[in-house]
DNA sequence: AACTATTTATAAGA
DNA sequence: TTCTTATAAATAGTT
């Protein structure tokens, strides 16, 4: 579109690249933000530019959830590492609640990039990182709380089973005694 | 752009909603990929249509690249630990163990032939951020499968108890009708 | 799957 | 930069 066709290769002169650079992100942005509310589509854009800031675009929907769903779209689906699984429902849903605390984090850092609040007052970077290394300890504990209590069943029920098995054994020596009389 | 000014919202009528994804779909991708090759940025594009399929582009480096340095935008390293452990040793089920490490392995080996491949004789940036994501990969599947191993496990044994008891239940019932003759 | 009337995007110029 | 503007490109509706 514009005056000439265009080639497909990179702009050489730096100045026309960065002007190309702003107008076309946006533009790549809109599509996507189009192809997702017409279409009715997750969709997930990330742009770094050279000096390596960042732009993103996400359907509604934490942009966390559909890299998430990209993840599982190669690995198992069936347990996700650190996601929120069917261990939860066996011991409590701890590591839920740090998800979701992690994941509203990065929303509000991801709104706060998107609405361009470079001149933040508000959440400094320190801020944002003390937050997060509190919450990964809180996730690495979770996650060893996770496994105890796992172990600690597979224990019990190790445990049980044995029970079970030592009355069933007397229950039949017993029938065996009785109908020999 | 076309015959009617587009309205923002989704489109009722499946039919047109499909044909405008496939076309828009393929608009948007080609778009992210001029901006990759004009601007010389890095570009991730992410599509799951309503039927679950995903569509996705991403410029040179790979994807992964891309998601990984969208992760480190946020997180740092999380913690490792947790891996392997000693779950696997309650179940016996040495094949899957085995697997794991056969597929940690594999991962190991193809990591040396890359690093041995690369023609620079050190380690480059790139060869280190590779590595780094192809182990981060393989501890994600290990802690996955440690998961899944154990819930099988807890699930084998509910199972057992379950029986046992019914086992023990008729063992119960017929001693007593052997008495009562 | 092609066509076409229009709208949209945009490269270059002001 | 920001705004025009000429032209290329995308696309909604149609065939």
């Amino acid at each position: 579109m514009g005056r000439k066709k265009e080639e497909l290769k990179r702009i050489e002169k730096k100045i026309c690249r960065q002007i190309t650079f702003s107008k076309r992100r946006k533009e790549v942005i809109e599509k996507a933000r189009d192809l997702s509310v017409l279409c009715d589509v997750q969709v997930a854009l990330l742009v770094f530019s050279s000096s390596g800031k960042l732009y993103e675009f996400s359907s509604a929907g934490s942009l966390a959830k559909i890299l998430k769903r990209h993840r599982s779209y190669f690995e198992e689906k069936t347990a996700l590492s650190d996601g929120a699984n069917d261990a939860e429902l066996y011991h409590g849903k701890y590591e839920k609640k740090i998800k979701s605390f992690a994941e509203l984090l990065r929303t509000v850092q991801s709104i706060h990039r998107q609405v361009g609040n470079s001149n933040s007052e508000e959440l400094t970077l320190s801020d944002l990182e003390q937050t997060e290394m509190q919450l990964d300890a809180a996730l690495r504990r979770t996650r060893a709380r996770k496994t105890q209590l796992m172990l600690e069943t597979i224990n019990a029920l190790h445990d049980k089973e044995k029970t079970l098995r030592e009355e069933n054994q007397r229950l039949k020596t017993q029938l065996l005694s009785s109908r020999q009389c």
